[in-house]
DNA sequence: TCTTACAGTTCCAAAAATGAACTGTCAATC
DNA sequence: GATTGACAGTTCATTTTTGGAACTGTAAGA
């Protein structure tokens, strides 16, 4: 989880990301869409290139031109989204209600986005799920802070 | 989406609230687990409160100290932690794997969590959601630049 | 009396974000 | 032929946020 943050925990890069789902592409646009600073927009996709969540595709030569696209891993972000989206249609709408509505082309109808077991296929409840550690375990909860601190500064070395 | 960022899109309130999940509830547990400074994390408790996400509850009195537990609606971001877990599962695991395997209690297995239709139940892809203006909607493609810096305002008045 | 646990608060320095203007290439317009 | 506008950035000064370290205050326990 740490490591997903490292990628996408700021305040922008998940609405940069949310304008690639909605079929934004370039630059100018982007910075219209969000309001972002430039300098900031053009740090941001570097990062999220350099990461492996957008490829930079030449539009055009002289002048050069690029496209952010979403790669594989970036669609891959199309579940947190939803996540988010729906967190918010639930517990942050005014009265007008929610501004956007998702309808499934499989079934044709306007949906919500539900989490569920790949196992059983029963929805997720917070309660019903216990964690253990696996393969990669950093350690017990005694040294967590210590990892912390740690992962802290690889994320800076990045 | 951009008013759930506004709770959750900073670089230390998902790992808070991931601490909450697993049963932290005290100022000094998330400090040394998170190493987050004691300053932001007093800032961020605050704001989570003040957002409806905790609650803060004494547990004694004289010096009077209190717990930090998940409302409902805390409980209600348990699908954006497990997709950000789970992204990072598939994407950003080094060669040892997994940190943490997740078990059903309902089904006994470890499990991935899968975002699917409450209309089909079918999983969801990206490329068979379609997207259209819901009662809520705050303008067309072309004012989204507009609305984008208006939130911004609210923002920081928050 | 001294130490430790706990939950903050205060203060200064360092890092990151913002805003506004600037650069450079080309196509289209006057 | 000079000027303007679209596009994709970069630069730089100013503000805001973080980070780090030390400090406050209550009470229990050695």
């Amino acid at each position: 989880m740490a490591r997903t943050i490292g990628v996408i925990g700021d305040r922008w890069t998940l609405l940069i990301l949310r304008e690639c789902f909605l079929r934004t592409r370039r630059f100018e646009g982007f910075q219209s869409a969000l309001g972002i600073t430039r300098h900031l927009l053009a740090e941001r996709l570097k990062k999220l290139v350099r990461q492996g969540v957008l490829r930079r595709i030449p539009y055009q030569e002289s002048p050069k031109r690029h496209e952010y696209i979403l790669t594989q891993k970036g669609l891959d972000l199309y579940p947190i989204m939803m996540a988010i989206v729906h967190w918010g249609d639930t517990h942050m709408v005014d009265t007008r209600g929610r501004p956007l509505l998702h309808e499934h082309r499989k079934c044709g109808k306007n949906f919500d986005p539900v989490m569920v077991c790949s196992e059983c296929g029963e929805p997720l409840l917070a309660k019903e799920v216990h964690t253990h550690p696996g393969p990669g375990a950093q350690g017990s909860l005694a040294t967590r802070g210590l990892e912390a601190r740690k992962a802290k500064k690889s994320r800076e070395a990045a």
